[in-house]
RNA sequence: GGAGAGGUGCGAGAGCGGCCGAAUCGGGCAGUCUCGAAAACUGCUGUCGGGGUAACUCGACCGUGGGUUCGAAUCCCACCCUCUCCGCCA
């Protein structure tokens, strides 16, 4: 989102920045009511100047106890006109408010051009791919022989993509988590937060969801709440209206939450399996830095997330997203991409962004400059995060690649405090 | 869901419809004093937008949105949120 100054001063260096990522944005419009805004305001507040000095006068008037109709009838004429402008005024305002909301942040230079996945760029390789005697089996196929998959029951309960974990699956599942969790709050220095599942039309609007991708969001039907698709939206939106100490950043959170998908639009993509479902558990992290910190702070993230999986011994790769493939609110977003046997191919298991002021401008997010000395001023945030990670697609990962001949699964040293010492699952 | 109370600046907390962008206290910052610190005293201290090199100046903002009025933090209506009591519930 961007400021009514950017939008007046900047538009066509915006515009141009944005390339093909600005395509169906009706600039020419945006450009016609920046103008209209321009001279409607200038009117309304000329006016309401006039009618100050004017009631002030009356007032005057009053107290010396002379006679103040003249001025009365005289101010209400103004008033009226007044609310006349400001009828314009806030119809240009609103309209202009809502497309401004539907420009998409600006890439920083180091993303590289292009329009699809195929234009982005590996940035690392990390561990070694397995390689397998048999070929190996996809992991719906593996979850269900082992006993701990069930898709056809979680079609019965609630429809297509969803999944149900049973036995030592939904312990895995839950290991994965608690895993997650630990190693952040422990290690990376993040607090954990366990915020709402639902939220408002004001914080999807803050992080970028809204209003232009509604169609990808759960709405309750009665009240005005969403399914967040990411616990992005609850974290960041945490400090929402507020201005934090400089010396308090960079604040750094992770949370655990299930997040909500329609998927509208990607029938036949991924139908099998838990690869793209309705509802799938993440770890999320989220910070809010300095500008001048945030790039440095994109790197730390995305490490924090790539460490996971070192950890566990899943190979994977790094790219950074093109400008054609990057979310709407992100300036550059690594993707982790973990190896999958079964697909021959690495998948996104994390994305990690850096939404510059961007969702700051949105939500409101300021830092008070030099903690409190002299040349104390108020600028927004950078806020940045990635998942650290998608909890389903890393237990998929773990199925596909340490399965073994046997048709068990063998479980990664670091998980097995958390599944009870467990080593290996078995058909039950 | 029912009954009541309330939402004001960084925090607490005043505010007869005009002299209220808002008392007072606290916090923060600067200064005096001190070798330094504490204490005490003095001064400064909201956000956003327009104009101006600047001093400065104009406008908006007292939960949100409407309304009444020449004029609204103050009156009226709706909604949201918080607190107390009752009901219901994991």
């Amino acid at each position: 989102m961007y400021d009514s100054k950017q939008l007046r001063d900047n538009l066509d260096g915006i515009r141009t920045a944005l390339g093909h990522r600005g395509h169906d944005v009706p600039w020419d419009v945006i450009q016609k009511l920046t103008e209209e805004r321009r001279t409607l305001t200038t009117q309304v507040e000329q006016l309401r100047h006039e009618l100050k000095k004017g009631s002030e006068e009356v007032a005057r008037l009053r107290r010396a106890k002379e006679p103040a109709e003249d001025g009365i009838a005289a101010m209400k004429r103004v008033g009226d006109r007044i609310k006349a402008l400001e009828g314009g005024l806030g119809g240009v305002e609103d309209t202009l408010g809502d497309l401004a909301l539907r420009i998409p942040n600006l890439p920083h230079q180091s993303v590289p051009k292009g329009h699809a996945a195929s234009d982005n760029l590996e940035v690392r390789r990390w561990g070694t791919i397995p390689s397998f005697l048999q070929p190996p089996k996809p992991h719906w196929d593996i979850g269900e022989s082992l006993g701990i998959l069930d898709f056809d029951r979680a079609a019965k309960i609630a429809g297509a993509r969803f999944a149900l974990l049973t036995g030592a699956g939904a312990r895995l599942e839950r290991a994965l988590i608690n895993y997650m969790l630990d190693l952040h709050t422990g290690q990376h220095g993040y607090r954990e937060v366990l915020p709402p599942l639902m939220v408002n039309r004001q914080a999807m609007t803050g992080t970028g969801q809204l209003p232009k991708f509604e169609d990808d969001l759960f709405r309750v039907r009665d009240d005005d709440y969403y399914l967040i698709p990411t616990a992005e939206v609850p974290v960041t939106n945490l400090h929402r209206e507020e201005i934090l100490a400089e010396d308090r950043l960079p604040i750094r959170y992770t949370a655990y939450t299930p997040c909500f998908r329609r998927e509208a639009g990607s029938y036949g993509k991924d139908t099998r399996g838990l690869i793209r479902l309705h509802q799938f558990n993440k770890v999320e992290l989220v910070a809010f830095t300095t500008p001048e910190r945030s790039y440095e702070e994109l790197e730390r993230l995305t490490g924090h997330a790539e460490f996971i999986l070192q950890d566990l011994g899943l190979p994977y790769r790094v790219v950074t997203l093109c400008t054609g493939d990057m979310g709407f609110s992100a300036a550059k977003t690594y993707d982790i991409e973990v190896w999958l046997p079964s697909q021959q191919q690495y998948r996104e298991i994390s994305s990690c962004s850096n939404f510059e002021a961007f969702q700051a401008r949105r939500a409101n997010i300021k830092y008070r400059r030099g903690g409190g000395k002299k040349e104390a001023g108020t600028e927004f945030v950078h806020t940045l995060n990635g998942s650290g990670l998608a909890v389903g697609r890393t237990l998929v990962a773990i199925l596909e690649n340490c399965q073994q001949p046997d048709g068990s699964v063998l479980i990664p040293s670091s998980l097995r405090p958390y599944m009870g010492g467990l080593e290996r699952i078995r058909k039950e």
